[in-house]
DNA sequence: TTGTATGCGTTATCAT
DNA sequence: ATGATAACGCATACAA
């Protein structure tokens, strides 16, 4: 069943069916109406491939992320669907995991599929050496991108973030603010977004005039960061006598394997120890007592990166760069 | 840059360059190599909506959810596009909400984007009403369809699940085993896989000659089912006088609800209360104690998937309906 | 082994 | 307002 069939029985041309199909005015209604008759019940659809290769667009975007079963990037995945599904986009999915190969071919194989657009999920698509990023410029020049909390100066490259550094030195503020002299730092990543955090971490402490004491900075990797992994670290520093009275974490997971570790040692949370999160996500209300995290608004980045997305499609001026405000929110795993 | 331009830098037809891109052996070699030396160096990638309209395909899955930022439908979808891309198709992502005529529309959409199958995720894609399943029907017609944990006869829709019912009444049994006399069921759907869990329950009691107390069974609304609403209706209950020493859940979030009902009242877990999830997510790890789950092989379940559906597209004879069993994790919240 | 010609199903241009 | 036809870029049957 295609476009023949339908103009045959119809008693008319290909090119006005097409016209009905495609809502132009220059349709007399009493055609219009034979043909749409004849479509209904026909129960003929359009090929989409047919429109593709002439329109040379299938209204996809293509959302690049390290690993869809994150939670954080399973949240955003379901606003972006969401919104672009909602202005008639599609959305092709691409788990590109961690190393740089894969996210390459991942970029390359959704440029082939001549997808309209692309959002890259996390600043780990940026890479620290500025030579291994030419992956991203090459693509921005056949189709346009937009990066979920990633910085990248590049014509066609958008941005849409948190300000990370911002929000985690409010964080830190909190915490010496209420009483805490010694914050052990946890984190889990040293891209743009995880030095940015960092960063706001020591203009916390600066701005007190206090000192940096370098061995409260916790590094996990990747595959060595569960709840457990975290508890027993701390566990271990402990051992080695490094005291501590609150804990900051750059991730919700980590938070929690810190509340782990109070557990284990008898340790009172906030009492004893005060305990802050990042991404405010729906697990901070699991733990007991409910975990303080930072909400840095995805969904008001989800919908903006939609926004932007379609002003660039639509050939609009768009700005490259825009920044929403983290927000430290207060919950019982930190003093008042 | 297309065929044509290649062939005539090449100095051959598109037909030889259409026979070296698609690996034909009726290539000599030194024209396959004069050709690859041009496509290589001219950038040069075939249009994917050419070749689709050509071959009628663009080897596509669809996948459908309810709820992408739902952890278990996360990391379904997580294994699910990892592999299907190791076999080179991509996925496109419709998160359909909880409507059936959103779910409808979703199947209409991908249906008429012309992908080569589609995976339908979670038992709700399964209306109790059978009339309301003829989109299913009639969606097999064009496409074949994989049920991820939901049962349904019909042509061209297999189905690869979990024994629910059996999981459940072992994870179950395994709480009256181990001296628990009131098991408080928590439940949040009431479609197939939902069903199957509570008869699961209700087997495990009929198999130690217990009773059924309707007043133990607590269905949660899925917009009603946060671990605070379970937490309050739990505290309801007590009010209420309803005794109960534990709690079998449908879910792992509705079981850390009664963890936190647990802490609310003092109540110790498990000396005075058991708790059982279902899902064996993440977050057992992340609840002290930790907590007792049924894992229901949703790895297993997806790599299944995928191998069914590329049998079915390879016109092979697939097993219409393969049921994995599940298993309970024991954990620290159930009794030796 | 290689080339020619046709079909895939639209949209869009240009007549009428 | 409507119709004829080219163009989109590829794969492939058939011819050479």
């Amino acid at each position: 069943m295609n476009i023949y069939d339908i103009s045959k029985r119809a008693g008319v041309s290909i090119a006005t069916v097409s016209r009905v199909l495609n809502d132009s005015p220059h349709v007399s209604p009493a055609t219009r109406q034979r043909v749409m008759a004849v479509i209904n019940d026909s129960g003929y659809v359009p090929n989409a491939f047919a429109r593709g290769l002439g329109l040379n667009t299938m209204k996809t975007i293509g959302l690049l992320c390290p690993d869809a079963s994150d939670p954080y990037q399973a949240q955003a995945l379901a606003y972006l669907e969401n919104a672009f599904r909602s202005r008639n986009y599609d959305c092709v999915l691409s788990c590109t995991g961690k190393t740089l190969e894969a996210r390459i071919t991942g970029v390359e194989l959704l440029k082939s599929r001549h997808v309209d657009g692309m959002v890259l999920m996390g600043s780990s698509f940026i890479e620290n050496n500025d030579k291994d990023n030419d992956y991203i410029r090459q693509a921005a020049k056949s189709v346009p991108l937009i990066l979920l909390n990633g910085s990248f100066a590049c014509e066609r490259v958008y941005c849409v973030l948190c300000d990370d550094q911002r929000a985690t030195m409010e964080a830190a503020q909190h915490l010496l603010d209420t009483g805490c002299k010694r914050i052990l730092y946890l984190y889990h990543s040293k891209n743009y977004s995880g030095r940015k955090k960092l960063a706001g971490y020591r203009a916390a402490l600066k701005n007190k005039g206090m000192a940096l004491d370098e061995s409260l900075l916790c590094y996990f990797d990747q595959d060595k960061m569960s709840v457990q992994d975290v508890r027993d670290h701390l566990l271990e520093l402990d051992k080695k006598g490094v005291a501590f009275d609150a804990v900051l974490a750059s991730e919700d997971s980590l938070a929690i394997g810190a509340m782990k570790y109070a557990r284990a040692t008898g340790k009172r949370i906030p009492e004893e120890m005060s305990v802050v999160g990042y991404n405010n996500s729906n697990f901070c209300l699991f733990t007991e007592p409910e975990l303080t995290s930072v909400d840095n608004k995805l969904k008001a980045i989800c919908d903006h990166i939609v926004e932007t997305m379609m002003g660039v499609l639509d050939g609009k001026e768009m700005p490259q760069k825009t920044v929403f405000t983290g927000e430290v929110v207060l919950r019982q795993s930190t003093r008042k």
